[in-house]
DNA sequence: CCCATATCGATAGCAAGCTAACTAATTATC
DNA sequence: GATAATTAGTTAGCTTGCTATCGATATGGG
């Protein structure tokens, strides 16, 4: 198997072992991975739409609809009505999200996840990642 | 945002991205990311039954199990019985799956992926992300 | 031989990503 | 000012991960 089809590979299984290992983890309190982070990016924007937050995260609105509408019900984050504009709502985080259980849990959990890589690679390692990113977002476009 | 949170959000960009990428680009084959990789992997393992076949694949049974149905209604491959125990079932590729087609995609694709990343950093990209789908594995476990 | 245990595969239900298409509201154009 | 175009958010439906549970079949111990 050659190195990049290897790479690809443990790539995968990193996918995998977040989900299993950090919702897993993140279940303590409540939240998983995604909810987390979810949080995390309204932390330094609260009071954004829907829409900015979900261009902020990197991911679609009706994925981050349902997440909203998730850590509505379990007291995570608010949404309240805009004057002026009836069709948004800004969102803004709950004293539970705010709570220094959370931010404790996010960065252990983060830290964790680094342990024993080499902080000298770790830019060569980001580089990497943002270059198979942007080739993965360029795939059947060009 | 320190560099290993920074790293983290690239590494679920690439998810996203490699999911949105990927799954474009396959479908001009009829296959998915994770369809091409059940095909590829079995490839080197005909005739093996679904458990061993998640097992290689690292995912669990029931999460295989989908795929190999749409597989087999697709016509990529084929459960046969097997005698002596009832319970286990087959896996072969079909003709199609063999196709040049297919595996000449699959290859293209992967080579894409890593264009402009630097050959010499890949081994040190490669422990990195092993480290990482380490420690995600032990998370809460310890 | 029989019952307990283990294994294989399937089913059900949840999370999180996507696209497509829709409604309601706002903005822009003529 | 009426109509067209855009934007915000939702709904619906698909894929792929997971866990928990169950039925059927093998296997092993007493």
């Amino acid at each position: 198997m050659p190195q990049h089809s290897a790479t690809l590979e443990t790539l995968l299984r990193v996918i995998r072992e977040l989900r299993r290992g950090y919702d897993r983890s993140a279940a303590d309190v409540g939240l998983t991975l995604s909810r987390a982070r979810v949080l995390t990016t309204l932390a330094g924007m609260e009071g954004a739409t829907q829409a900015e937050l979900a261009h902020a995260l990197g991911i679609e609105p009706p994925t981050l609809k349902r997440q909203v509408e998730a850590l509505e019900r379990d007291g995570f984050l608010e949404r309240r009505a805009i004057e002026g504009d009836a069709r948004k709502r800004a969102l803004f985080l709950s004293e539970k999200a705010h709570s220094a259980a959370i931010t404790r849990f996010v960065r252990a959990v983060r830290t964790e996840l680094f342990e024993g890589v080499d902080e000298a690679d770790l830019p060569r390692v980001h580089a990497a990642l943002e270059r198979i990113a942007a080739n993965a977002a360029r795939l059947n476009r060009s």
